[in-house]
DNA sequence: ATGGTGGATGTTCCA
């Protein structure tokens, strides 16, 4: 089973480049971040068009909003807190009908958190480090013990290859200390990285590449913020990841690319 | 130290 994860960045702008993902990854499952389209204006019809007969939604006019495509039968399992209090439209998760058994799916999109790396002064940074706070308190009240897979824009890049230059990012929102500090409690509550399974801890490894850079390819100043994280029990089961890099190239490109792990499922 | 680009919205916010 091939399950996606992709920050769309507008899923009505970037509809022609969902499809490529299809045409191009065939993922059994699409988690997307950023789909910026409330609920009742969501293309109804596109997931049944593109093969996904099931798919969840929860998303706002502007910001924010996930959802998740599915070629096998899930349910949405709506036992997570509303994180923050604040309605936000971050977190779906839903239990899929994998081929051998029931799978826990969580899709996330973690607020980026602003410029300012203080929460007394960024009251977008202390959004961001009280809802990686408030996931890892749930996590470790509802444990995820097996069979569960945890997807999404984190919009943390903790690792000194998760970054172009951990020097001169250690004070850039997404690689401070207090974000890589509380992204690992979260983890710690009972996952591990998928990702860094396929790909050394030692190389560089990135998900995203900003749009205010004329060359993308060429300065590779990336960071990776999507994460695929699994619970132990699955580790024997991960086959592949492809960090879909060429479709930053694609036309009108989301600054995210879409990441894919295959597990045997 | 600064500004660079893009999406949704609406004369600005968010990333």
């Amino acid at each position: 089973m091939r399950v996606v994860t992709w920050n769309i960045n507008s899923l009505r702008l970037r509809l022609p480049l969902l499809e490529r993902l299809v045409a191009e990854l065939s993922p059994d499952v699409i988690c997307l971040q950023e789909t910026k389209v409330p609920d009742e204006l969501f293309p109804e019809q596109v997931p049944a068009r593109l093969g996904y007969p099931f798919h969840l939604r929860r998303g706002m006019k502007g910001y924010n909003g996930v959802a998740i495509l599915s070629r096998v039968p899930m349910r949405r399992d709506d036992t997570a807190p509303d994180w923050c209090l604040k309605d936000d439209r971050r977190h779906l998760a839903a239990v899929l009908d994998a081929p051998s058994g029931p799978v826990t799916l969580h899709d996330f999109y973690v607020p980026a958190g602003g410029d300012v790396p203080d929460p007394a002064a960024n009251p977008k940074y202390a959004h961001k480090l009280a809802f990686v706070e408030e996931a890892t308190r749930y996590f470790a009240a509802h444990p995820a013990h097996a069979r569960c897979v945890l997807v999404g824009d984190l919009n943390i890049a903790p690792g000194e290859h998760d970054v172009w230059s951990h020097r001169q990012l250690r004070d850039v929102v997404s690689h401070t200390e207090p974000e890589i500090v509380r992204m690992r409690a979260w983890m710690d509550t009972g996952f591990v990285d998928a990702m860094r399974q396929f790909v050394p801890p030692t190389e560089k490894l990135y998900t995203w590449w900003s749009y205010r850079n004329r060359d993308w390819r060429g300065s590779n100043r990336g960071r990776r913020l999507d994460h695929v994280w699994v619970t132990p029990d699955l580790l024997p089961s991960l086959r592949d990841l492809v960090v879909h890099v060429a479709a930053r190239d694609w036309p009108q490109p989301s600054d995210h690319v879409p990441v894919a792990v295959d597990l045997a499922l």
